[in-house]
DNA sequence: TCTTGACCTTCCCCTGACTGGAACCTCCAT
DNA sequence: ATGGAGGTTCCAGTCAGGGGAAGGTCAAGA
């Protein structure tokens, strides 16, 4: 296969492929075209990278989770460690944004909408940290 | 002020204030010997900048809303269609997180995480997309 | 045979919002 | 005079690719 085949395959686009292949995370043979040329393992593994990547896993993590998925003696405490050290990642950006949510929409509820000036979104980032506000 | 006395007193690092000078968010005056002169104006700002940055708003937006509050004629409908957007992006963010929370949570306590190479988290990885599996 | 258009190649720059570091300058206290 | 803590500029790197230029290759049609 083509690059442009197996970009239709596995749903990435080729400028991805090509990045992948840049950062040794896939070796495609060579045709004498000087084109890549890409055999159904290939394939498998750029889909494996792309359920990994949707799932948040970072590009480190996909070649963590390769080899290990390559090693047939892994030890599956090892891919559960790190899919667990991700989960917590995961879960302390969502207590974030539902944090930042929170104050936002407080926020733009107060706030009236209309063409007058007042805004109690632009006065309470105008103001002090209120941690500590009496 | 000098640089190192708005960075603590505004909580940003200088590098952040001095890459803020560099995109035209502040405008501080400068001493004879060339350090940057901070008014209690600039203080301001940036800490405007700081908690408007801390609920997530991006540096362009950052800048429409530093504009929005120095606009005494300002609409306060303009403001919180702007927070809207963004609260409706985090919303988004938040969503897509929580589905790969949920996907990968499912595999982590499938996982057995002992020594041994069996792993659900690898072979659903390494699957095709389970779309329509029955 | 020639040409057209789709596909492929490498290469370099761009993104957001900073951060790190090098090389150098200035101020103040000792 | 000197040492150290501040300040300055500029360059490069982060992450995971995306955009686009300049050019090579291939198959089909005139």
């Amino acid at each position: 296969m083509n690059i442009g085949d197996v970009a239709t395959r596995s749903g990435l686009p080729a400028k991805t492929i090509r990045y992948y292949e840049d950062i040794g995370l896939i070796k495609p043979r060579r045709s004498e075209n000087g084109y890549r040329h890409f055999a159904e393992s290939d394939l498998h593994k750029l889909a494996f990278l792309g359920r990994a990547r949707a799932l948040g896993f970072t590009i480190e993590d996909c070649r963590t989770l390769m080899a290990l998925y390559e090693d047939e003696s892994r030890a599956s405490a090892d891919v559960k460690q790190l899919a667990q050290e991700h989960l917590d990642k995961i879960s302390a950006k969502i207590a974030d944004l539902q944090a930042m949510h929170g104050t936002l929409s407080e926020l733009v509820q107060c706030c009236a909408g209309d063409n007058r000036p007042d805004c109690p979104i632009l006065r309470d980032l105008s103001q002090p940290a209120d941690d500590a506000r009496d």
